[in-house]
RNA sequence: GGGCCCAUAGCUUAGUUUGGCUGGAGCACCCGGCUGAUAACCGGGAGGUCGUCGGUUCAAAUCCGACUGGGCCCA
């Protein structure tokens, strides 16, 4: 075909990308960013991503939700504040990541090294993988502004923290403190709780029983046993902890000695029918001393007894704890109201120092070998085991972590546990159980933000402190240079570097005082980026204190990190909540439903799949399933997915482009009043879906809207289209057949807006392919233009109206199956039984002739119900319900019909014929046709319908079957067989 | 050990908030049809102990309890 219509899917990835260059040709998506119709801002931020880390399928998925509610809130005529892009650029990620690469393995090293250079080559590595983030928003059609990100590690935006800290030191919610903490041995730094939660792993560890031998006590020896899977905390020992209120057994043990251990473990520990000596009270127990199971120097006064607490449990173990104060929160707490003070014979890389001569220069986990062999060789041990079990590690090099006292800086976060449940009572979070759920529950358990870590790539804690003990915090670049007694470096970096060097004067009584040597918490960094990234306070911007944001969504690993953060910095700070709408997306499996990850090969990179697909299939493939739960996604998911709804769309398009080319009939811009009902029931379903995905979008429903979506393109096709085809190509050219065009093109653009945050590039490329007859890049993009609050006139009576008609053609296709007349053989009536309901009759003769037409049958009639026995099933086949004729159909056609079927199969194989040539659709044709008998004696009859439908002129019947030879093609209906050849007339 | 979530046909799912018509739909499968969208379209069929057990109720996929399996989080 000579001149065919260019008509692509929109699924293909041609297609897409032939979107994307027309957006950037004309700065569509800069305009789109920029351009504000109404006063009304949007609030958002976009959670940072870590800036030397690769974007994996979860980033996609929340980048997909997150783009469908900007891009509809941008339409609806709102500002979207901020759009900025931003980048998380501090931490140990960023850290270790060059840590690898100078092939160093500690603090030592780095500073060795050089801490300037480290923190350059730190900084220099953050954006390397920047232009990955972009290539795949760029692909995905996430339009964010890249070219004016924030970065955690500017200046600016570090300023804003550091007043952000001033403000709670002068509120008093920023202390210094001495707490065990999960602590990395080998970054050799104290991590917070959001970080320790990303890193629990199975591991074994020994599993052992030792004996505390008692003093003083008459009698046999006895022991108490005590059982631990750190042994490495045993010289730590300074207490034992036993409960109240649980019973204890004094048992009779080996070589004379006697055991104390909870009633409920003696099973676990001694074979039935051991002898008990004596049953108490965990409180009777309390003031014994025992021996130390390792000498260690000084025992103060008070140390190597036994204690009462309840965090003593006995679902495992002995029902007594060793109390190791420096290694344990619980042991910290307990050692602290006994008073006995610490002992921790580590050093800072988790060494056991001179103080415990046996491990000297030994890790803790390599101790535990030595010092287990020591305590059986002193046959303290009662049992020696292993235990696999979760236990944590640190989250980015995977060193076992431990627990230990270490002085900290800490965010008060637990004296506004109150204010944090309150302000997030009014988060809609979806799904909705998050809020009672796990993000409530881990707020009403809040702990103390440990927001201080040892390390060197970080916002530096804008704390100084004086030999006196007073403590200042710096909350400006001014303020610092005003304690400095002189200006600052210009240009003036805020990290350590510089920082470390500057000594400022007391805020309180003036003498020189040095910074606290430490770094923050790269959560408290992303969490400030709400006021951060527009330098609040010190310029002028649209942050307002008093506004939370309207939206973020980020995946559910985020509870404890940047929800968290985000959610404590606004309390802290402003007295209210921080976002009022968060979306969460589960996370990414493999088709089998397991964990992506590196290990099992499994990995699904976001780039192959926007580079096979473009981003449509994608971005729809997540908007069918429900993305608060993990999601299994492949590529062969996303085909199956998108395949449908897409590609049905994209049949339709190209349905009407090669019509409205053909006619060369303008696009209809402008609403239609068409008066066929099947175009009135199209316009009206459109509105229908209109407004669904409003309100689903409105509700951050996603998936309701992309269901609306769904069911309206299957209407479009599936029944407008099949319905209307005849009437696109009505000879001569009616007003019907105008309707038809305006009515399909309009129907087309209105979903088009309609699908425009969902699907962007196929949006597009509706809009401009059938707005422009072909894809002419000059029309403004559907992207710049106003959501739509109404596109037509909604006719509910006429949607129900539609249904039952639908619903009776499933009734009849039955009945056809039934009486095994096919569907090309007219059969002279369908007859419906009893009135027509309310709706049907609003309908008038148009519901009947589609009726009519789709069952192929002369016409429809009317039967009273009460009439069944004049449709006896000899020549009926008749469907009732519960007893009631509904339909009927003649079980046979009239020979005439049978005739005409016949004649209407042999076009149609003549119609397959002209395509098969390559025929266009108004070339005209000489044909012949051989025939036999009934089937000659038909056709002749019917020569002048056939010679109009084919377009063929003259069309000749001839006897018998035609000569093999020169274009002639024989075919077999029903056992009758016939010939025919057909010849391109020149013009 | 604790918390949260999930469980409907081989797959993706609607329905669960507010209990009530034979639990709908799409993909895949089987049979048939259609043919100016054609890696489409239409009809029919088969396929479901609504994870299991118990309770409440005239009535439970839906409410309650226990359990099983899976996921995530915490200790």
């Amino acid at each position: 075909m000579a001149d065919a219509p260019e008509v692509g899917a929109p699924s293909s990835r041609s297609v897409q990308d032939r979107v994307l260059a027309y957006w950037e040709r004309t700065g569509v998506p800069a305009e789109a960013l920029t351009q504000a119709r109404g006063e009304r801002l949007f609030r958002f931020t976009e959670g940072p991503p870590t800036a030397n880390g690769a974007p994996h399928l979860g980033h996609l998925v929340g980048r997909t939700l997150k783009d469908v509610e900007l891009r509809y809130h941008r339409m609806r005529g709102e500002r979207l504040v901020s759009p900025m892009a931003g980048w998380d650029c501090h931490g140990l990620p960023v850290e270790l990541e060059i840590e690898k690469r100078l092939g160093v393995k500690s603090k030592k090293e780095i500073e060795a090294y050089g801490v300037e250079r480290f923190c350059d080559l730190c900084r220099a590595s953050t954006l390397e993988v920047a232009s990955v983030w972009r290539e795949m928003s760029r692909r995905l059609g996430y339009w964010l502004d890249y070219d004016r990100a924030y970065r955690t590690m500017d200046a600016p935006y570090m300023e804003s923290v550091w007043w952000s800290l001033k403000t709670l030191f002068d509120r008093g919610l920023l202390e210094k403190g001495h707490y065990v903490l999960p602590y990395c041995p080998r970054c050799e730094t104290p991590l917070s709780s959001h970080e320790v939660a990303q890193g629990y792993r199975e591991t074994t560890d020994p599993s052992v029983t030792v004996r505390f031998p008692l003093v003083g006590s008459e009698g046999p020896p006895r022991d108490l046993l005590v059982w631990t899977t750190t042994p490495w905390t045993l010289p730590a020992n300074l207490l034992v902890a036993a409960r109240a209120d649980v019973e204890y057994s004094v048992v009779r043990a080996e070589h004379g000695r006697e055991a104390v251990l909870a009633s409920a473990a003696v099973p676990r520990y001694f074979p039935a029918g051991t002898e008990v000596v004596e049953r108490r009270l965990g409180r009777t127990l309390e003031g014994l001393t025992y021996g130390p199971p390792f000498e260690t120097p000084g025992p103060g006064p008070g140390r190597f007894r036994v204690v009462l607490d309840d965090f003593v449990t006995t679902a495992d173990g002995t029902g007594f704890v060793h109390v190791a104060p420096s290694f344990g929160p619980d042991d910290q707490r307990i050692g602290a109201r006994e008073q006995v003070g610490v002992f921790d014979p580590l050093d800072s890389r988790g060494v056991f120092t001179d103080v415990v001569p046996l491990v000297r220069g030994k890790s803790f986990k390599v101790a535990d070998a030595i010092l287990l062999q020591d305590l059986a060789a002193r046959d303290l041990v009662v049992r020696s085991d292993t235990v696999r079990h979760t236990y944590p590690h640190c989250w980015r090099c995977g060193t076992p972590l431990l627990y230990r006292a270490i002085d900290s800086w800490f965010v008060r976060t637990s004296r506004a546990t109150e204010r944090l449940v309150r302000h997030n009572a009014t988060v809609h979070w979806v799904p909705a159980h998050l809020r009672e759920g796990r993000f409530g529950n881990f707020l009403t358990e809040a702990k103390d933000w440990a927001l201080s870590r040892n390390r060197y790539w970080g916002t530096p804690l804008p704390i100084w402190g004086c030999p006196q003990g007073h403590f200042t915090c710096v909350g400006s670049f001014d303020e610092l240079s005003e304690r400095l007694g002189a200006p600052l470096p210009d240009p003036f970096d805020p990290h350590r570097v510089t920082v470390d060097r500057l000594e400022i004067a007391c805020g309180t009584c003036g003498a020189r005082a040095r910074r606290e040597p430490y770094t923050i918490d790269a959560w408290y960094d992303s969490g400030s980026a709400p006021f951060a990234q527009f330098h609040y306070p010190f310029e002028p911007g649209p942050f307002d204190p008093a506004a939370p944001l309207d939206f973020i969504a980020e995946g559910l690993d985020q509870t404890r990190g940047w929800f968290y953060s985000l959610l404590v910095i606004a309390t802290l700070l402003f007295d209210r909540p921080a976002y009022r709408t968060c979306e969460v997306n589960g996370m990414v499996l493999d088709p089998e439903a397991r964990k992506m990850s590196k290990s099992k090969g499994n990995v699904v990179e976001p780039m192959s799949l926007l580079e096979r697909f473009g981003a449509d299939p994608v971005r729809w493939a997540f908007l069918a399933v429900d993305f608060t739960e993990p999601m299994r996604m492949s590529e062969g998911i996303i085909q199956k997915t998108a395949a449908r709804t897409l590609g049905t769309l994209g049949n339709v398009v190209a349905f009407h482009q090669e019509n409205a080319r053909a006619d060369r009939l303008p696009a209809a811009f402008d609403e239609p009043h068409p008066t066929a009902a099947l175009d009135r029931w199209i316009l009206s379903r459109l509105e229908a879906t209109r407004s669904l995905v409003d309100a689903g979008l409105d509700d951050a429903d996603l998936r309701r809207a992309a269901a609306a979506v769904r069911g309206f393109v299957d209407d479009l096709s599936t029944w407008y289209l099949r319905r209307s085809r005849p009437r696109f190509w009505s000879e001569p050219p009616s007003p019907d057949r105008t309707d038809a065009h305006a009515t399909l093109s309009y129907a087309l653009l209105g979903l088009a807006t309609t699908l425009a945050p969902l699907l962007p590039f196929t949006a597009e490329w509706i809009h401009q392919e059938v707005g422009e007859l072909g894809f002419r890049e000059r029309d403004r993009s559907v992207h710049l233009g106003a959501w739509p609050t109404r596109l037509a006139p909604r006719d509910e009576d006429l949607e129900r109206a539609m249904d039952e008609v639908r619903a009776l053609v499933e009734v009849g296709r039955e009945l056809r199956q039934r009486a095994e007349v096919k569907s090309r053989i007219p059969l002279a009536e369908l007859v419906l039984f009893g009135p027509a309901s309310p709706a049907l009759t609003a309908l008038g003769p148009e519901g009947e002739a589609l009726l009519a037409d789709e069952l192929n049958v002369k016409r429809v009639r009317r039967a009273a119900a009460s009439d069944r026995a004049g449709h006896a099933d000899a020549q009926w086949v008749v469907r009732e319900e519960g007893g009631t004729p509904i339909a009927a159909l003649p079980r046979t056609p009239t020979p005439e019909l049978q005739e005409e079927g016949l004649a209407r199969e042999v076009g149609r194989r003549l119609q397959q014929t002209r395509k098969e040539l390559g025929l266009r659709y108004s070339e005209r044709v000489a044909v012949t046709v051989g025939a036999t008998g009934a089937l000659r004696a038909a056709l002749e009859r019917r020569r002048a319908d056939l010679a109009h439908d084919l377009l063929a002129d003259p069309l000749e019947v001839v006897e018998g079957p035609l000569a093999g030879e020169g274009g002639v093609r024989s075919w077999d209906v029903d056992g009758l067989t016939f010939s025919a050849r057909i010849v391109r007339r020149e013009r």
